[in-house]
RNA sequence: GCUCCCGUAGCUCAGCAGGAUAGAGCAUCGGUCUUCUAAACCGAGGGUCGCACGUUCGAGCCGUGCCGGGAGCACCA
């Protein structure tokens, strides 16, 4: 049983005991974990609200420890609990029983077994533009996203992740005009220089990168450049024409190039969605019968927005220059990109009627397969999976974009009510930025103004950010060399295997360990850093634990759980001793590992799981530090040892899991 | 103008649903490797939790006002 069973358990016992003998009813138990190991394992707080209430109720002065006092021995009742005492003003503080916790092996019944079966969540995340290479701030949504997911999972939850590619907007027909106007290419000149770049070891995105960037740049001198673009996203999205089947290649190729970045972080899909089918299979039409018919959106006659279909939104204020109303329909016919994403959230949670088709895409090297939208039916060579029909949606996007989010959620609670809003989550995160060192370290000029900023806004147009690749290449290079002065031995082969985990341990972690609303100032010292609040150093934690295990006897461990149930009274005296609060604190933190995983459930909150691992990581460092386990000559003691670095190291292995970090067998 | 977010140690950030003496990393200074990996550990210094009122037995957290910073309020996404 874990921690947060007993709690549960004590709680329930502490509301029905308010319930019967002191006439409260309590809805919510507040508890908390002692600041101190010496103060115990949980703590109630609830004695203080108790007194507040009953005064309220009898007009008589309550002292909370009296009431405290009375429910202590409830507590004590449970096997599981050791003592009860009342500590300062009237804390209930609860000790659990040691010797009888860590005899119980944790042996993780995967919370997967917690879940109710059919509660499909929906994460969509990445969507990154198919016009460019992803930056660092695509890993973040995607880091992030990709993080949430394993949290979803380990809690129990079906989840499908869902990568949006938005095939037919304005970004990549910049990429295209400039692949034909500046270039001067066709689909078969584009073909034949992917190629010629694939000979070279550079890759296609990269050259997107810059090409995007180019196009950026002629767009402000460039008025005839200009007029392409509209007639090439025209174009695009109408689809059967040479450049449409252009687009196709240069997105799909993005797509490719951009999927083969996230899977070096360990970072995979189930399904690609394209805008283009949102469009082609008329998912818009259907969404905008269904508005018109529940009339949550109307023509406008007059004003500005003449002749748009317009969601109203009172919540925000009109003025001169702003509507209040959001436009889901231009004045010219064309939809909104906030109009396609209700259609495609409706398409999600199953309500609108209509599906895509389907084409298998690729299969990942762990035999994993993407599949991507198709407007034709196409032949199967695998059968396809239901998508969509979530119960629940979590879109993993930049916190910019919470206005358009507020309203594709509203559109889609005012045509379902009965599914309101709750259904659709905006899983919404600050953005990363450049320090401006970090600017000027790749190379670019800063203006005065932006040198006395704090930090640098990234741009794809203008072609500043750090490219994700490049990012890990240079992370894999630094471990490699630090793997190397540890294991000069080892072939060259693990030396890689080793270096790519550390980096992506370290890449993940960065991008956790601040929570969803801070801005990321990326620094590449921080970035690059190996030591202190590192992904390393939870690794590094993590392989001592191994290392200890590899040099023990094959079922040491198993002897030792055997020897600590055969000597309870030993094991407690233990406890009790000089050394218990230090060795139970580890086995405690080891057990809240549920805990924390539920913590980053409901609060959306992947880096509150990030702080937990790190935290435990400590824990065991001092431990370590602390106690020579191997060599203990006690049998009693090595046997608790060897019992909490096994606590801890499954929990800490477990985390870091979760978080997609890999340990390595050394480093 | 309106909406949202932020302000905690020199720097970068945590701080759970209001609870016990406000924490971590980095940086600085001083200690620890014949040992289960020193990518580590221990110690020291460093705080009017932006300011002011209020609610509460109790406020970094809740409310109001102010100051300072950021983002958004497109027929872009």
């Amino acid at each position: 049983m874990a921690f947060s069973d007993f709690q549960q358990k004590l709680t329930d016992a502490l509301r029905e005991f308010a319930s019967a003998e002191l006439g409260a009813e309590l809805a919510q138990i507040a508890a908390e974990v002692p600041p101190k190991t010496e103060l115990g394992d949980l703590a109630f707080p609830v004695a203080f609200e108790l007194a507040k209430e009953l005064k309220q109720k009898t007009g008589e002065k309550q002292n909370p420890r009296a009431i405290a006092e009375r429910i202590a021995p409830v507590l004590e009742s449970f096997e599981f609990v050791d003592r009860v005492s009342i500590a300062g003003p009237g804390y209930i503080n609860v000790y659990y029983d040691r010797a009888a916790f860590v005899a119980s092996r944790s042996e993780r019944p995967s919370l997967a077994e917690h879940g109710s079966a059919g509660d499909k969540i929906c994460v969509e995340h990445t969507s990154v533009n198919p016009n460019k290479a992803a930056h660092i701030g695509h890993v973040r949504n995607s880091v992030l996203g990709d993080t949430f997911v394993r949290i979803l999972r380990a809690a129990g939850h079906d989840v499908e992740v869902q990568n949006y590619i938005d095939n037919t907007g304005v970004q990549v027909a910049d990429v295209v005009v400039g692949f034909i106007h500046l270039e001067g290419m066709d689909l078969e000149a584009i073909k034949s220089l992917d190629a010629k770049l694939a000979g070279e070891g550079r890759s296609f995105d990269y050259f997107c990168w810059d090409l995007y960037t180019r196009v950026g740049q002629e767009y402000q001198q460039n008025e005839a450049l200009k007029e392409n673009r509209a007639e090439t996203l025209h174009m695009i999205e109408a689809g059967d024409n040479p450049t449409a089947e252009l687009a196709d290649y240069v997105a799909t190729r993005n797509v490719e190039c951009i999927l083969d970045t996230m899977e070096r972080l360990s970072i995979r899909y189930d399904l690609l969605p394209r805008e283009s089918e949102i469009l082609h299979l008329h998912f818009w039409e259907k969404a905008f019968g269904l508005m018109k018919e529940r009339e949550t959106i109307r023509l406008e006659t007059e004003g500005k927005a003449a002749g748009c279909w317009v969601m109203p939104f009172e919540s925000h204020e009109g003025s001169d220059e702003h509507e209040t109303d959001k436009i889901l329909v231009r004045s010219n016919g064309t939809v909104t990109y906030t109009g396609k994403d209700i259609a495609y959230q409706m398409w999600k949670l199953g309500l609108l009627g209509l599906d895509f088709h389907y084409r298998h895409f690729s299969t990942y090297a762990n035999g994993q397969d993407v599949w991507i939208t198709s407007a034709k039916v196409t032949a199967n060579d695998l059968s396809v999976p239901e998508f969509g029909h979530a119960e629940k949606v979590y879109n993993v996007i930049d916190t910019r974009q919470s206005y358009p989010q507020e309203v594709v959620k509203k559109g889609v609670a005012l045509i379902f009510p009965e599914r309101g809003e709750d259904a659709s989550v905006h899983l919404n995160y600050e953005m990363v930025a450049l320090s401006p060192t970090a600017a000027e370290e790749l190379g670019f000029e800063l203006s005065e103004e932006d040198r006395s900023k704090s930090f640098v806004e990234m741009s794809g147009r203008k072609g500043l950010g750090v490219k994700a690749d490049d990012l890990i290449d240079r992370l894999e290079k630094d471990a490699f060399a630090e793997v190397e002065k540890r294991h000069p031995d080892i072939t060259d082969e693990e030396k890689n295997g080793i270096a790519h985990q550390i980096a992506v341990g370290a890449l993940r972690y960065f991008l956790l360990k601040f929570t969803k609303n801070t801005v990321v100032i990326f620094d590449f010292k921080e970035a690059l850093s190996f030591e202190g609040e590192t992904g390393v150093y939870c690794q590094y934690t993590a392989v001592r634990a191994n290392s200890i295990f590899r040099k023990l006897d094959e079922n040491a461990v198993a002897e030792a759980y055997e020897t600590i149930s055969g000597s309870r009274s030993a094991v407690s005296e233990l406890f009790a001793g000089e050394d218990g609060d230090g060795i139970w604190s580890l086995i405690a933190l080891a057990a809240r590992l549920d805990e924390a995983i539920s913590q980053s459930v409901n609060a959306a909150e992947p880096a509150t799981l990030a702080r937990y691992a790190f935290n435990l990581s400590k824990a065991f460092n001092l431990f370590y530090h602390h106690h020579r386990i191997i060599d203990e000559s006690d049998a009693v003691k090595r046997s608790v040892l060897v019992a909490a670095a096994d606590h801890a190291k499954t929990a800490l292995t477990s985390a870091l899991a979760t978080l997609g970090i890999q340990v390595p067998e050394r480093m």
